[in-house]
DNA sequence: GGACATATTATTTTT
DNA sequence: TAATATGTCC
């Protein structure tokens, strides 16, 4: 057919030989291994829509999942371009959001909602669930331990990261193995279901829940199953390095190996970086194995840095052990060495930093907004603001708090969940009291008592108050007045066609923005200028929504001929849009939680300030690097881990590999003697990453360096000599004089001394260093053993 | 219920 | 150091 080769022509433009073969690739599955910068999500897309123009397939056959919101508007955006309307019908998003429509759907389905056997899955939830996040999850935890009464060995956020973590591996409480030996796991397990159980009570689900109750469906229900794997016939994955085991279970349950199906998964196992929440790189290292026959296309040429970046990055990596051989080359010129910063602390890092954005700027060949500085961990970034804001130069912070994290926009999301589902608990507990309403703590402890008791949700206890013991006239009258602002609300989001109206409603009704205009203070106003964004944000949702819905349906009706006919034998095929019939309240509420802020600007003009991490998948003309020193990057956690050489310090390399790929012309390497970290101050070596890379690749001109230093061995012989310099920094070196000896300073047990509070004692013992170094005392009075902060003390 | 003092604790952060 | 959590008092 001619139009399809002039499509297919138009789609491999400007695609070399590898990148064209991931394209063009037929059935079955296949592993694209894309180093830093090799045009990956290009691959995808133009496969998508190659799938789409050329092979004829039906857009609602594929599934395309991403890592983040972002990432999933952009691919979007892209195909839309490449496909026009018809990219609509797309189920391109992430792992999260795709499994809760599917979830939806599937609660929906009568043949499930009829089929008891699947209560012990899913503990009775219905398709309007809510979902919990980090917060809801918190509470939920802390009462559930209430609850049990488990022993208080474990911090509620300990036990919370651990639920976390069974959910990644795919398992519910029931499939959770402890050994009697084991007391933690036992505190988790008998928490987790308690937790369950509240979740669901709640008619809720946490993030965790959204894929594996997915999974437990499928596992359960094979007709269900089979039903989502003819529709999903191709299934790409990007970012599949970061992908966790539930993740990948629920992929192979879509898409089984022995089928051979044709699931294209495309990542970097060099730039894993997120072990840490559940990420595991065995996915990708093992996808050849669990997937027998799988094509792998590896894309080794990179078009974004110059070869001096390209060598550093691979001295770095290269040291890792298991990983997927690979070489990045570039046909991009050897360009500039890469640039040594050394400076006294981080305040003179951040100046010299500054000047040199500033240098670079002035020189014209960068913009601000081509530049961009990385650092370790979020404390660092305030020095350099500073720093920044000092030299004026103009600049964003990438990621920090998101809209949505805000106190007042969650206390309205908690709102319009109550609204959609008056059973959510831990959404009730929140606002009950906000705006004050004269419930206090007293009355809610009685309440959640008498609930819990009468096993209820605390919005059906409020619906008749004077049940509840021990409440006086005023606490009744005031649950009732909050009981009818609630089932009021309830009653609303049921009869409302859009989400604005409804958050409208809500916004009166609570008199959550009132009270914070009477309040006045300049931050309750901006609070209340917060909300009036929130209803914006609605509105905006509702056009959008109006929008795509108009264009589904032009879809069918206008021209015909660019929409493939189906054949007769699909006809029992479910092919609706994933999203069908979700209320625009419920599909709103679900937008806020699962897509964090809209866009973090990487501003128009601005230098941007961002971790690491939050620099993955960016690109800029010049790239700074700071705190390249052991114990900051790589973070201490890894260096102190038991297993130095182990997974912990390879995913610091792979963030410092992704950090050094970022950079297209420019990379600048910054460190500094000495840093005060928690109050105290720190003398680091630089980093080992440092030390691995050539030293051919550093330009050392004199002049450029605030100390000059040897041509040779830049970096490590120095280490030794930095502490004792004559003009070294004037610091206060106490904390790291004492910090080797037994704590607080010699042996101080004994010591007679005062506390405000409690008077005078005797120390029996000492632990810990620094500002916090704590003591144990025997206070007399009948005060008895305090473990206190030493710095509270006074000689007595 | 709020103001104040005292204690605690410091990666990375998306969904 | 600095941001937050917890406890105590009126």
């Amino acid at each position: 057919m001619a139009p399809a080769l002039n499509a297919e022509n138009e789609l491999l433009k400007d695609l070399n030989e590898p990148q064209k073969e991931a394209v063009l690739h037929g059935d079955g599955p296949l592993l694209v291994l894309s180093g830093a910068g090799s045009g990956k999500t290009r691959v995808i897309t133009r496969r998508v829509a190659h799938l789409v123009q050329v092979r004829g397939v039906y857009p609602w056959r594929i599934l395309a999942v991403t890592f983040t919101n972002k990432a999933a508007r952009e691919m979007r955006e892209r195909l839309v371009q490449l496909l026009g309307p018809q990219a609509h019908e797309l189920v391109v998003s992430t792992f999260h959001s795709s499994s809760s429509m599917i979830l939806r759907r599937v609660l929906r389905d009568p043949t499930v909602g009829a089929d008891k056997s699947l209560e012990a899955v899913t503990g009775g939830l219905t398709p309007s669930f809510v979902i919990y996040d980090d917060g809801d999850q918190l509470q939920l935890v802390k009462r559930a331990m209430r609850e049990v009464r488990v022993d208080p060995i474990m911090q509620p956020r300990e036990i919370l990261h651990r639920i976390d973590q069974e959910k990644n591996a795919a398992r519910l409480p029931d499939d959770m193995v402890v050994d009697s030996e084991d007391l933690r796991g036992m505190v988790v397990q008998k928490t987790y279901r308690a937790y369950q159980r509240l979740l669901r009570a709640a008619n809720a689900v946490d993030f965790g829940d959204l894929l594996l109750l997915l999974v437990a469906l499928f596992r359960k229900r094979s007709d269900v199953l089979e039903q989502y794997r003819r529709r999903f016939q191709h299934i790409l994955v990007d970012e599949f390095q970061d992908t966790n085991p539930v993740q990948y279970e629920l992929l192979r349950l879509l898409a089984p190996p022995e089928r051979r199906p044709n699931l294209v998964v495309v990542g970097d196992d060099d730039q894993s970086i997120y072990r840490w929440r559940g990420a595991s790189v065995d996915n990708i290292l093992g996808f050849p194995e669990e997937y027998v026959g799988a094509r792998v296309v590896k894309l080794e040429q990179n078009y974004r840095s110059d070869q001096t970046i390209l060598d550093a990055a691979h001295a770095v990596i290269a040291r890792n052990t298991r990983r997927m051989p690979k070489k990045l080359w570039s046909d991009r010129p050897k360009g500039e060495h890469l640039q040594l910063l050394m400076n006294r602390d981080e305040r003179a890092e951040a100046q010299d930093v500054a000047r040199r954005i500033h240098e670079l700027q002035r020189e014209g060949f960068i913009k601000y907004s081509g530049m961009a500085v990385f650092y370790r961990t979020n404390a660092q970034s305030r020095v350099l603001e500073e720093a920044l804001r000092l030299a004026r130069v103009p600049y964003t912070l990438v990621s920090g708090r998101s809209f949505y994290d805000r106190a007042e926009v969650r206390d309205a999301a908690a709102y319009l969940r109550l609204m959609v589902n008056p059973r959510s608990d831990a959404d009730l507990l929140r606002i009950i009291n906000t705006p004050a309403r004269g419930i206090g703590d007293t009355t809610v402890e009685r309440l959640v008592d008498w609930a819990q008791q009468a096993g209820v949700s605390l919005y059906e206890a409020t619906a008749a108050p004077e049940r509840i013991p021990g409440l006086n006239t005023a606490a009744v009258r005031r649950l009732t007045g909050f009981h009818a602002v609630v089932s009021s609300l309830h009653a609303f989001a049921q009869e409302s066609k859009d989400a604005a109206s409804a958050v409208d409603q809500m916004l009166k009704e609570s008199h959550l923005v009132e009270s914070l205009v009477t309040e006045g203070s300049d931050e309750s106003l901006s609070r209340a200028e917060n909300l009036r964004e929130f209803l914006g944000a609605a509105q905006e949702f509702d056009l959008n929504r109006a929008a795509a819905a108009v264009a589904a349906a032009s879809l069918g009706d206008e021209e015909g001929e660019e929409v493939p006919e189906r054949p007769p034998e699909e006809e029992s095929l479910d092919d609706s849009p994933l999203t069908a019939d979700v209320p625009p309240l419920n599909a709103f509420l679900e937008q806020i939680s699962l897509v964090g802020e809209a866009d973090a600007e990487v501003g128009e003009g601005r230098v941007a300030l961002m971790t690491l991490h939050a620099a993955k998948g960016l690109e800029f003309d010049a790239v700074f690097i700071t705190g390249m020193e052991d114990g900051v990057f790589p973070h201490s956690r890894a260096l102190a881990s038991e297993d130095p050489d182990g997974e912990e310090m390879a995913e610091e390399r792979r963030l410092c590999y992704v950090g050094f790929t970022r950079a297209r012309k420019r990379l600048f390497i910054s460190l500094a003697q000495c840093r005060s970290l928690f109050g105290e101050l720190r003398y680091n070596p630089p980093s080992r990453f440092l030390r691995e890379v050539p030293q051919s690749l550093f330009g050392f001109a004199e002049q450029e360096l605030e100390t000059p230093v040897p041509k040779s061995a830049p970096m490590v012989a120095r280490k030794r000599n930095w502490a004792d310099e004559d003009d070294g920094p004037r610091v206060d070196r106490s904390y790291s004089q004492t910090s080797d000896m037994d704590g607080v300073g010699g042996d101080v047990r004994g010591m007679r001394v005062r506390h405000e509070q409690f008077g005078m004692g005797r120390i029996v013992s000492a632990d810990g260093n620094g500002p916090n170094a704590k003591v144990t005392v025997e206070f007399g009075g009948g005060v008895g053993l305090k473990r206190v902060i030493a710095r509270f003390l006074m000689p007595g």
